[in-house]
DNA sequence: ACTTCTTGCGCAATCGTTTGCGCGACTCAG
DNA sequence: CTGAGTCGCGCAAACGATTGCGCAAGAAGT
């Protein structure tokens, strides 16, 4: 039970595969009594073309969206990959694009992932998430002449493809703004190993936003979180907040550590907030329910992804067009977890 | 700057695109000096094989496993998507094929996505989630004689399909036993109003539950809660708290119901578990954060899924074996939402 | 030396769709 | 009535990889 080919349309129909071939397309010169008998044999036939075919002729590209499946590292309990990809799916519409997803097989690196779908040419684009300092996937796209977007930007290349990223250089200023006022001096980041490049742009806001305000009296220690090692993640989380100039004022890099911070003050009867006051970043579901409720910045994914895969199918239909850019501005999402500085 | 073919190694080494592909594919009598000047030079190129060819002449399938990406209606924050996700691609592994994820346009139903997938033979196969008691794309899959595998049986149809569930039938059953040996005698489930497997089976499981117990003093208030409208959905979980036979138990059909309801509680300062326990059903992420913790059964999306993409590929492999199936049984997690029913 | 076998490799068809080119048949103006 | 223009449609090539068939050259057997 094969299906349908346009073949079989035309042998009923007594016409050639080139006819309804234009019939169906809608392209030229066919009159349209010939069009409305093919197109109702079609429907009827449920046909629908191959694309294998038409992606071998040209005419259609493999209508697929790339993306490479990665690791967080952080644990894959976290949503946002299911937002991202809901925003992927809304951004792609009914573009007739679909979104494939590859995963990384054991002992090959995301890199070569990337140039074998690029070889293969299995998708017409890829969206890049998790961007680092420095990405040698980005290297590669760039130089092969592939249509790609990044979630997150790079310090550097400001200018010279597609992203779309959030804000958390003004976040993290902001961030700062809010605490000091409250009456805190002393801060910790809780920030990771890994050179993303949300990273730098957030440890560059805050450090920018402190510079600026100019106050001697401000100090900020800067803990890194293992990646895989939850018992020494809580371990270093337990050093930051009983360390020597103990915190006031705790900024994470994401929720997920902010989360950890909650947990780990708990354990040692430290009171969120007055005792130690915890903003997070990106809003996650359990910011929400977690007690006291954690006060973070909404980095809606689901817009970002979104907006990735307009700029994509942009991209993919003039591959010639100046680069775009979007910056979405995180909203500070203010809960319980954050207070003035204890006397 | 066009990626390499078959044809170009042919040219560049004075040879035939039959013995280049020959000499690839190691299957002919191809001596062993050609074939590693072939495989040397397809290497520096960067060859890999057009996917849309291999898949024409029919040697290789699309090398994709479809999803058809639904909205879940209680919000895209809760995690199973990414975790579900997360398993197929290991499932997938590096047996070179990939996912894809179908997006549905405006006002297209699922099926006549799915329908669309296998008529332009986009997959080799589909993986269904979230099966309904009636599920109209397990007939027409079934009647195409397409490859897929469902996370959640149908009660009716046990035998005739590949599929892989949790039994939320053993767990519902459980969750009843262990309230019952708390002193808990009223009981209320909240559950939703889609006709879904899973809420069939744990239904089924906590009321066959109760009759086994075969104690009168027992009653269970079925609540449901309404899909998209979340000022109603806590309108009648409020009601649900304050009701007449006021429950002491609440079970829910899976956490993020069970999130509203601990949210609700609090509303009412009804303590949790002093005056009300609460059970949910899944694990996400929130239920460990959450104030108390929620004690729920872990579903194990990420082993389904890896199972259901192991099945799929098998199914794919050899369309004629019997039908498999996999029925994984969750683990209680015991929190911090449960007690002792209130004296 | 002549047949037979083996080895190495190329020819050509095939998958389904698209598209440039052109062929007949018709229409219409002069 | 004829030349030009239009209309409807088919031919054939092309995309890239695979594969049955077979050809030529050398090896091996008698």
């Amino acid at each position: 039970m094969t299906a349908a080919t346009i073949k079989d349309i035309a042998r009923a129909l007594g016409l050639s595969p080139s006819t309804v071939s234009r019939a169906l397309s809608g392209h030229a010169r066919i009159p349209e009594a010939t069009r409305s008998k093919v197109r109702s044999l079609a429907q009827d036939l449920g046909y629908a073309p191959n694309r294998a075919a038409q992606t071998l002729v040209g005419k259609r590209n493999s209508g697929f969206a790339g993306l490479v499946l990665t690791d967080p590292g952080y644990g894959r309990e976290d949503s946002y990959l299911g937002e991202f990809l809901s925003g992927l799916g809304q951004g792609l519409g009914d573009n007739g694009v679909d979104l494939f997803l590859a995963a990384i097989p054991q002992g090959q690196s995301e890199l070569s992932v990337i140039q074998n779908i690029v070889a293969s040419r299995r998708a017409d684009g890829l969206i890049l998430g998790r961007t680092s300092e420095v990405d040698p996937r980005i290297d590669f796209l760039m130089q092969a002449g592939f249509p790609f977007v990044t979630h997150g930007r790079l310090a550097a290349r400001e200018e010279a493809h597609d992203w779309v990223d959030t804000d958390g250089f003004t976040a993290f200023g902001e961030a700062f703004d809010m605490l000091y006022a409250l009456g805190h001096r002393q801060f910790a980041l809780l920030t990771i190993e890994e050179p993303m490049t949300f990273r730098l742009h957030r440890t560059e806001g805050l450090m920018q936003a402190i510079e600026r305000r100019g106050d001697p009296s401000v100090s900020v220690s800067i803990v890194t979180s293992p990646r895989y090692d939850n018992a020494r993640r809580r371990q270093v989380i337990h050093d930051m907040l009983i360390g020597k100039p103990r915190p006031t004022a705790v900024i994470a890099m994401f929720d997920g550590l902010a989360m950890a911070v909650l947990q780990e003050a708990e354990n040692l009867s430290l009171a969120v907030p007055e005792s130690v006051s915890v903003v997070g970043f990106d809003n996650i579901a359990s910011a929400a329910t977690a007690r006291p409720g954690l006060t973070t910045f909404d980095s809606n994914t689901f817009e970002a992804a979104r907006d990735c895969a307009r700029m994509l199918l942009a991209r993919i239909a003039d591959p010639q067009a100046p680069a775009a850019h979007h910056l979405i501005r995180p909203k500070l999402v203010l809960r319980a977890s954050h207070g003035p500085v204890p006397i």
